[in-house]
DNA sequence: GGTGAAAGCTATAGTTT
DNA sequence: AAACTATAGCTTTCACC
């Protein structure tokens, strides 16, 4: 049931790099490919492993800036808060929306052409947003990113 | 050069699920399976395409909390700027690393075990850094996100 | 650029240890 | 639980349009 560190391993490869194919894999891990099939089926029945993603230039989709919006809201009933994420992340300039404790209620990252679209867009989907108390708005200079979760459970260990 | 029609269409689909292998992204374009693999040959020479990577469960891992630590800098120099971002994004807890404009300087994205695994990573790893003025942290209730960026430019035409 | 057939490889199932 | 073997299917290449 738990995961241990054959698992662990694979998962970080894929984290890292899922174009790596089981036969590859399965010479990383020491293990036959069949048995690093077996095991990955696994994983995506159990629900460790939730999707595989492409990552994209910004550049070459026409995006020249990203920021992140920093909003207060006026209420925070549990119904509204949802549908207001709801909203949010079907708008196309979106990559993720967080709710959040702190100064801030929802913390939300935007792409944008350009300084004008930007504005268009934090206005016209957000500061005019009923239940949107204020908006303070700072663009990302630079993002580095990490594409593998640490494992923190004590039970890696030698049990499948 | 530019990307056309179909170009974005196979981008959409392998943002939003990147197992999704040739014969089927064929189907899906309307194209044959030999010319979905020279286009996507073409967006990874072209540095369209910039990996591929596993999504995993935070839970399986342990993961029972994540932050946002907003961070104020003492001093703005580019190499002082440069290293602590090399720094950051090498501790197993982070996600993403972000310089920005506004209120704070950086916007550090984390994972803990708990609150105490949290406590010990903002005082060891940040608050007592030199450099670093100001942390104020926010805890993550729910992470929303889009995995497909939009085509904000214009020229996505019939042209190849 | 796109297509279709041939070659090579990967994935899957069944069997053995 | 892992490894091996065999088959089916997919990916990749290439000559041609």
């Amino acid at each position: 049931m738990a995961l241990d560190r054959i698992d662990v391993a694979l998962l970080a490869l894929l984290q890292n790099d899922a174009r790596r194919a089981n036969k590859q894999l399965a010479a990383d891990v020491g293990l036959a490919p069949s048995s690093v099939h077996e095991r990955l089926k696994r994983l995506w029945a159990m629900g460790v492993l939730t999707g595989i993603h492409a990552e994209v230039d910004p550049a070459a989709m026409g995006i020249g800036l990203e920021a992140l919006l920093m909003i207060e809201l006026a209420k925070h009933e549990r119904a509204l808060v949802d549908r207001f994420l709801d909203e949010i992340v079907e708008i196309p300039e979106v990559r993720t929306a967080q709710l959040i404790t702190g100064r801030y209620d929802l913390i939300v990252h935007v792409v944008a052409r350009d300084t004008r679209h930007l504005k268009d867009l934090a206005l016209d989907r957000f500061t005019s947003h009923p239940g949107v108390t204020r908006i303070e708005t700072s663009i990302i200079y630079e993002t580095r990113a990490r594409h593998e979760l640490p494992m923190l459970a004590r039970d890696a260990d030698a049990t499948a």
